[in-house]
DNA sequence: ATGAAAGCGCTAACAC
DNA sequence: GTGTTAGCGCTTTCAT
């Protein structure tokens, strides 16, 4: 099938070491020998090998990258941004998907290290104890996590705590005082759970009683009765729902409609994520953003340090926590009705 | 760093040949051997390198995958069909990305041969007249074009022109008459310049002249003057616009808005691509929807069976050209004005 | 049932 | 300036 470096060196009559320099060090060649060489290589369709060439040497340049899907735009994103920061280090992408799907997670990073990548760059569904990566630190392939939130491992990514109640703090100001989050599967995501912790913060600094979080099935077509429930009411619904991403924020203002709810005039809507189409939709959507491809970016530069690359010219070092920001659309309003400042969401915490 | 088979077999005391039995054949050791064995496997974390492997056998079970980036959805639903599909047949993407730049697509094309990649799927700036494509052809590597629409090679996409033709029928049908192409750079993308094709069509059909499309910058903030221009007479502005990309789509929306103009009472707007997001938008984007997971997938079995992979069971060959759809959403209005519908959009061509 | 050894494509140390 | 050769981790005959 492919012409080996043999083949070349028998083609121009020289040996394969000689074939070997007219890659690596052609300055090394007499020019005669390398254009005939050259010829040859040409002649054959010849490309060397990385496989017999990282046989040899340890590194691979190949890095692994782990996430759950490419249908969210965030890791969409976040990919980009890696491949272009390890792009310009000549290092390559291994790609593996799990769907959040831990036996997936171990399957692709056991694949991984058949490939022998240098290293990996994952995002997983439980970052904390997790017995996959203590192996990997065990057996000392470098990784670094992407959006997983955590303290205990090189992780990359907004503090999302603080931007949840950031998020939450920015409805507070403008009077709302009724606030629910609603979230996926909690069971999916650290960051939902983080993210819950932040509208706590929020809610209790104000004196304001949190609420347990609503649970929503992504692919519904319709509001869900539960929320439903909640919204009846004009004089005791919440005034604002908090959303744990965006996808689910667009989600619930198209059923917010359908309920004949108008959005932010009768309730706002603060989504999590800040995909970049958000800001386009005609209401722009309202959402604590994160740095996706930056933070793609800044795993790269975490994990090329850890390969011992040459770390950038930009002094300091690298950060772990990317700084997110409110994103203030046309989803979120201020409350106009002084009734609803004063009357609480749940009758056993009158405000 | 890592161990191999050599240190396997030190470790339980047999030769690598019986390691390798191990781990390929288990059914031919005996069962006290191989659990020793696999005991020496667990305390040394061995993992097996499939660089070595490789370099016996032919194939990689690797395949590349280029495309011009994952900041479009289109491609990352692409990719996400391809790594669905290449999943389940237990094989691996190698991922490079090209920002359209035809030097980029030269070096993913020379690094995925390198790393002797069983076949890939491609997306590339020019389909038609490219040397690179030749090469593989030379070669004999499999590759498949995704998104790209051309007759001459291996291509999985919609018929580009009989979408766009569909897209702006749809636009006739609801009275439409001055209807204008708004394009990003043509010179990216013969998907772009196919699109341009199908509007002509239809307007011709329709017996209307078509006119030039208008090429827009996307990155601007606002409109340009010269689409500002067209706009200006409410008596000979279009009534409709179609876009040939979904982004553009969303910017002239905005655009159209900033300038005073109502979607889609004012004027209405199609778009080409049908992301996702966009049906989630509070005025829902109308498109020409394409299926871009499909095509992924699609590419891919064209791919496998290249490679000999036994086809799937569902009878027929896999198809090139995949069904579009023309997405309506609310971004489109019939037109109401009857004047509107005798006024032509230029003046040398009085309908 | 297990071992010995050749060979896959390439690099690098050494010899000439 | 160029050739010879060992060896990288593994699979696969061929022996035993």
């Amino acid at each position: 099938m492919h012409s080996t470096i043999k083949d070349v060196a028998a083609h121009s009559g020289v040996s394969i070491a000689t074939v070997s320099r007219a890659l690596n060090a052609p300055q090394l060649l007499n020019a005669e020998t390398l254009a005939k060489v050259r010829e040859s290589i040409q002649a054959l369709d010849f490309m060397p090998s990385a496989r017999g060439r990282q046989l040899r040497g340890v590194a691979t340049r190949l890095v692994g990258v782990v996430v759950p899907t490419l249908a969210n735009p965030v890791f969409a994103e976040s990919l980009q941004g890696i491949d272009e920061a390890a792009s310009a280090s000549d290092y390559r992408l291994m790609l593996m998907t799990t769907a959040y799907d831990s036996a997936r997670e171990r399957r692709a990073i056991e694949t991984l290290r058949e490939q022998r990548v240098d290293g990996l760059i994952a995002t997983v569904a439980d970052a904390e104890s997790n017995p996959l990566l203590d192996e990997l630190d065990r057996i000392g392939l470098p990784y670094v996590l992407a959006h997983n939130d955590t303290a205990y491992r090189a992780a990359v990514s907004v503090d999302n705590r603080r931007a949840a109640r950031d998020g939450v703090c920015a409805l507070l100001r403008r009077g709302h005082r009724r606030i629910l989050m609603l979230a996926g599967s909690f069971a999916e995501s650290d960051r939902a759970r983080l993210r819950y912790r932040g509208y706590e913060d929020a809610m209790l600094d104000a004196g304001l009683m949190p609420q347990a979080p609503l649970e929503l099935d992504f692919n519904a077509e319709d509001l869900p009765p539960s929320l439903l429930a909640h919204l009846s009411d004009p004089a005791h619904r919440p005034t604002a729902l908090f959303c744990s991403n965006d996808r689910l924020a667009m989600i619930v203002i198209r059923g917010l409609r359908h309920a004949g709810l108008s959005v932010p005039h009768d309730i706002s809507v603060l989504g999590f994520d800040g995909i970049p189409l958000g800001e386009w939709l005609s209401t722009a959507l309202s959402s604590v953003a994160t740095p996706n491809r930056e933070i793609g970016r800044c795993a790269w530069r975490h994990l090329a340090s850890r390969l011992g690359l040459p770390g950038d010219t930009s002094a300091g070092p690298i950060p772990f926590k990317l700084p997110h920001s409110v994103r203030t659309g046309a989803t979120i309003a201020p409350l106009i009705d002084p009734a609803a400042r004063t009357a609480s969401l749940v009758s056993e915490n009158p405000a």
